[in-house]
Formats: C-alpha cells, sequence, structure tokens
RNA sequence: GGAUCGGUAGUUCAGCUGGUUAGAAUGCCGCCCUGUCACGGCGGAGGUCGCGGGUUCGAGUCCCGUCCGUUCCGCCA
C-alpha cells in the first residue's frame, strides 16, 4: 500500500500514530528553517511539516518539490501549534521522516486552486487538471450521488433498469441527428437517440411494467450553458398508468433526491396550466422562488388615445418592489434590457407608486392621476413600488415582460440558489402550428396523448386539444418532462394523420412501434429528467459543464483531445464516404 | 444562420482622443526568513499584442477581412 490513510481523515485523535499519504503537492510554504507542504487527494489536504534542525536533508528536500509533484511521505500526526479552523484537517500536521517523489510535474498552466486563474477554454483543454480542483471534483461527486440516490429509490419502486441501443434509427422529426455510417450497408446510416423514447414503450408492450434507465442522449443542435451535444436523461416508463400515478412516482423521487442529496424538504409540487404559467408568468417554466406574476391592464388602459396601448393586443404590468426610487438612470437601464434583439421590445412604461401616494409615469400626458390610481389598484402596488408595462402582440408582449420578470427578480436578489420551488407545469398544447411548413407539429412527439375530453377537437380545432403531458420545473428550469402515450393503434393513426404523415411515412418511419402496439400494447405513460440539468440546480450553478466530467464547448467541440477531426482516405473509403472537398 | 462581447507575459487583465523602452497582479526562477495556511522581504527572467490586409510619418490602439472563444436569439419533438 502506497498509503495508510487520505490526506483528508486525520484528526488530533490520531495524533501520536505512524501514517503515510500519498498526493499530490498543493503549496509549499518555506521559511527557511521550517517548511510546510499541503498535500491533497481527492479527499482533502493535510498539512506536512519539514524542519531543518531535526533533518536538514529532508528539509532541503521538501523544499525542491514543485507543485503538483506526487509524493508519499511517512511521518508521525502531530497536534499543530498553530491550528487552521478552516481545514478539516486543521489540527494536525504530519512530521515528514521519510519522502518519497512518485513522479514530478510540470508547472500546471494555471492554479489548482478553488478560484482559479484559469479561463473557460484552458481549463476545458487541461480537464483533468480542473478536475483536480475542489469545485469541480465536488460537482462530479455530486452527480454521482444523485444517480445512486436516483436509482435507490427507483429501485425501490420495482423499476428495472434496463439498457438500450445506441445505434438506432434516424428520425426527421424533432431535433437534428447524430448519424454514424454503416460500413457493412454501403450509403446506409444508423442515428445516434435523442431519447430512448420508442424503446423504452417497446418494454412496456414487452411487458417490464416499470423500465428506467440512466442514459446517454445525442442531439445535433448548437449548445448552450445548459446544453451539451450529448447529456444524460433519468428516462422512465410505466405501465397501467394514469397522469397522476406518473406525478406521484415521481415527485416521489424529486423529494426523494432533494432530501438524500440536499436535506431539503421540498413539500407537495403545485400543478399549473400552460394557460396560467403563460398569463402570469409569460412563459412555460416559471421561476416561482418568487411572485411578481403578470396583471394584464389591456381594458383598463385602452381608449385614452395613447396609440401604443390602444393599438396592442395585450397591456401587461409587473409591480416591482421598493423599486420607486430607481433613478432614471436604472430605468433607462432596463428599457435598454428589453429593446435588446435578443428580446426585442419597443420600448417599457414605468408608473413610480411615491411614498407620498401619489403616481408619477412616463405616460402622463395621457393618463391622469386618477387613472393611474386603477393601476396601482390593479397591480396590488404598495407604496414604494415601481410598475412596469409593456404592450403588444399576445406572444411577443408576454415573452418581453418574462424575460424582464427574470431580470428584476435577479436584481432583487430574489433568485436564490439555495432556495427550491418546484412545480408540475400540465395541460400542455398538444399540437404547434408551423407557418413555414403549413402543418401541425407536436409539440412533444408524436406519441403524446391528448386528453380524453379533448380527442373530439382533433378534426374540428386541433390548436386548443389538451396534451396528457406533463413538465417537472424547478427555479424556472425544465428538469422533467413526459406524457401518456397513445396506445391505441386507431389514435395513433389519426394523429399521423393530423401531423400530415401519410400511412405509408408513418410505417417507414415508426411502423415497428405500430406494428407492436397490434400485440396488446398497456396503458402506459413516462417521463424523462435532464440529469445533468438535475445535477447543476443540486450544484447551485447555471452552467451543467462542470458537472460533465469531459464536456464539449459552444461549438460541439472536445478541445483537449481535439475532436471531432478529419479521418484518413481509407476510413472514407471503408465508409463509402465521398468528400466534396 | 443572426446578435454580442472578447483575443496583449505561463495565467487573469490594464493600456485614454494613434506617438517613440507595452504595464500590473499572480505564477515561475534565485537569495533571505522557524509556525505558515492568500506567508513575508529582496532581486530576476518572461511578449510574433490571434492571423492577413489597409489607412498613416507612425497602429496593441482606427478600418476591412478572417480564425478562435463567451453569452444570447434562432434551433433544441
Amino acid at each position: 500500500m502506497l498509503r495508510t490513510h487520505t490526506c483528508g481523515e486525520l484528526r488530533l485523535s490520531d495524533a501520536g500514530n505512524t501514517v503515510t499519504l500519498s498526493g499530490w503537492v498543493q503549496t509549499s510554504r518555506d521559511f527557511g528553517g521550517l517548511t510546510f507542504i499541503d498535500l491533497r487527494d481527492r479527499y482533502g489536504l493535510t498539512q506536512l511539516a519539514f524542519n531543518a534542525n531535526t533533518n536538514a536533508t529532508l528539509a532541503a528536500e521538501a523544499g525542491k518539490l514543485g507543485r503538483e509533484y506526487v509524493i508519499q511521505v511517512k511521518g508521525a500526526v502531530r497536534e499543530r501549534e498553530n491550528k487552521n479552523p478552516k481545514m478539516l484537517t486543521g489540527d494536525i500536521e504530519i512530521v515528514v521522516d521519510e519522502i518519497k517523489i512518485l513522479n514530478i510535474s510540470k508547472t500546471p498552466p494555471f492554479t489548482i486552486e478553488d478560484d482559479t486563474d484559469g479561463g473557460e477554454e484552458l481549463r476545458m483543454k487541461y480537464r483533468y487538471l480542473d478536475l483536480r480542483r475542489a469545485p469541480v471534483r465536488e460537482s462530479i461527486i455530486l452527480r454521482h450521488k444523485v444517480a445512486q440516490a436516483t436509482r435507490a429509490y427507483l429501485n425501490g419502486e420495482n423499476f428495472i433498469e434496463v439498457e438500450t441501443p445506441v445505434l438506432i434509427k434516424s428520425t426527421p422529426e424533432g431535433a437534428r441527428d447524430f448519424v454514424v455510417p454503416s460500413r457493412m450497408n454501403a450509403g446506409q446510416f444508423y442515428a445516434l437517440p435523442q431519447s430512448p423514447q420508442t424503446f423504452k414503450q417497446l418494454l412496456m408492450v414487452a411487458g417490464f411494467d416499470r423500465y428506467y434507465q440512466i442514459v446517454k442522449c445525442f442531439r445535433d443542435e448548437d449548445l448552450r450553458a445548459d446544453r451539451q451535444p450529448e447529456f444524460t436523461q433519468i428516462d422512465c416508463e410505466m405501465s397501467f398508468v394514469e397522469r397522476n400515478d406518473i406525478l406521484d412516482t415521481f415527485e416521489g423521487m424529486i423529494s426523494s433526491l432533494f432530501k438524500t442529496v440536499k436535506g431539503v424538504d421540498i413539500g407537495k409540487l403545485p400543478h399549473m396550466s400552460y394557460a396560467d404559467a403563460a398569463k402570469y408568468y409569460g412563459n412555460d417554466k416559471p421561476d416561482t422562488r418568487f411572485e411578481m406574476k403578470f396583471v394584464e391592464l389591456t381594458q383598463l388602459v385602452q381608449g385614452k388615445n395613447f396609440k401604443v396601448f390602444d393599438d396592442a393586443e395585450l397591456v401587461v404590468a409587473i409591480c416591482a418592489k421598493g423599486c420607486a426610487s430607481y433613478t432614471r438612470k436604472q430605468l433607462d437601464e432596463l428599457t435598454e434590457f428589453v429593446k435588446r434583439p435578443q428580446i426585442g421590445a419597443t420600448g417599457l412604461i414605468y408608473a413610480r407608486y411615491n411614498e407620498d401616494g401619489t403616481v408619477k409615469s412616463s405616460v402622463d400626458k395621457f393618463y391622469n392621476e386618477e387613472e393611474l390610481q386603477k393601476w396601482v389598484a390593479a397591480c396590488g402596488a404598495e407604496k414604494g413600488d415601481l410598475i412596469l408595462v409593456m404592450a403588444g402582440g399576445v406572444d411577443k408582449a408576454r415573452k418581453a415582460m418574462s424575460e424582464l420578470r427574470l431580470e428584476m427578480g435577479t436584481r432583487l436578489g430574489l433568485r436564490d440558489k439555495n432556495k427550491f420551488s418546484c412545480l408540475w407545469l400540465i395541460d400542455f398544447p398538444l399540437l404547434e402550428y408551423n407557418e413555414d411548413e403549413e402543418r401541425w407539429f407536436a409539440m412533444h412527439h408524436p406519441f403524446t396523448s391528448p386528453l380524453p375530453e379533448d380527442i373530439a377537437m382533433l378534426d374540428t380545432d386541433p390548436g386548443l386539444v389538451r396534451a396528457n403531458a406533463y413538465d417537472m420545473v424547478i427555479n424556472g428550469v425544465e428538469v422533467g418532462g413526459g406524457s401518456i402515450r397513445i396506445f391505441d393503434k386507431t389514435l395513433q393513426a389519426k394523429m399521423f394523420d393530423v401531423l400530415g404523415f401519410t400511412p405509408e411515412d408513418a410505417k417507414a418511419q415508426f411502423g415497428f412501434l405500430m406494428d407492436a402496439f397490434e400485440f396488446g400494447a398497456p396503458p402506459h405513460g413516462g417521463i424523462a429528467f435532464g440529469f445533468d440539468r438535475l445535477c447543476s440546480l443540486f450544484g447551485g450553478a447555471d452552467s451543467i459543464r462542470d458537472f460533465i466530467a469531459f464536456p464539449k464547448n459552444n461549438s460541439g467541440r472536445d478541445v483537449m483531445i481535439d475532436s471531432p477531426s478529419v479521418i484518413d482516405e481509407k476510413q472514407l473509403k471503408e465508409l463509402n464516404i465521398k468528400t466534396t472537398v
């Protein structure tokens, strides 16, 4: 054994014992006659002490150790003269008798510390060094814990983990597929799964009843801080269930995760309809850590010759607590914020409800004090509050106001990373009309069942049909979503018809699933959680990258191994691929 | 595909309306220091200013192009 203990476990009670430790040199502090070295491993830091009076040769040797050298030391545990309460091992140090350099190291390109000086790109290039840093290491360990807690819960609920294939078939709907050329079938391609959707449904037909898998999924779309081309889902499916059975089961799972991983009780999850989310929060993943709900002022403000409001489909307001004191500069900043091309609002109107009870707005020319007091009443504003108003088309105004609400939430410190607000979002529209292609698209996927009471509308008014689907939203992040599936062949055929698939298209793409449904498919439904996002949420981070050991950058590149890369002619030829360059 | 901000020492950054020897901090190297834990002190080395072109007497600085990266929009059933 190259060690008897780790660098994180020795305490005062170990004083007097002789131990052997192995690890990396974090830092050394040389005082001439006295040298300290912090030795690091996965478990923590332990201070090593060298005294020139006691052992001059050894102290000299210690002075020569560079950062990130890998060493093994043997010595006695001793109570420190000056303790460090900030370290778990801060009460003790090792008086080193023997030192062995197991490996030397070049000076790392950035500091291996909690607050590193390394930029994103450099850290990714040397990810193995970045992973030595405590915050990144802890994020990866957190991921492990979440995975274990997930498996423990689902195993306890009688779920069975089944692996599904990675080389599957490309489908045109949804995200772009990553494809893999087939050598043995010239001109043909596999696709990597965007999710194991069809396979888990087939497992239900097969009678597995309760399935889960912590599984890699692939989507060839542009990246974001919370989106990677390969990511991990907790993929689940259940048979003989209705919507509420699934909501209960997975509410149980998320509660269990919060309890075991964070020690937090999240309570019962409220249900919110898609329509309400749009009306009160302007999006389908509301951050409910704070209120600041939308108030619709359309009726109240129209007919006063203010063209912007009169022409608008919707006039919507939020009330920012205690912000009446905002300066002109701050209000201009907010206006600039909503006018950014990404948000695209044309302007922002405000009304200050002053401490003296008067109202001062940016549209005093059109609205007198009495009318403005009605705004105040409608918004439930209190003295000192600021009312922010935007107008326009329903969707655009809501989207812009949603961004503004989040911005105000951030400015007011209402988006606390240690606070968790979870909910179920339900009653999504089943279909979405695509103007360009002039046809309906499944908002979720084509196997999503409509709400039973809405099925009749599939013929008459497809846009109003609600899906038997649900999303779990935590702190404004969509962490999971799923639906009750269509298991009836006739309804599935109807669905494909509405989506504009000819029976031939449907058969070519999903024939295997439709065939399977002819052999006694049970009623079933499921859900998939974004595992990386869940981990970043638990870790209090906005980006999922540090919860993935080896993530890709914004352009989908792995800058460490430098992939993707070109392959040689021979390989291309074998794969029957001709390059046109 | 679009917008945005950035690319200067190993690293993180500063460098004004263009001006002659491009700075700081940190890291690195050397010397000193017996209780540090962001140790301290003194000294030193370290730069094709992303790349290409242009304007100019003169470009890190201005213009055009290009590459790389950040964040966002589109996209992500």
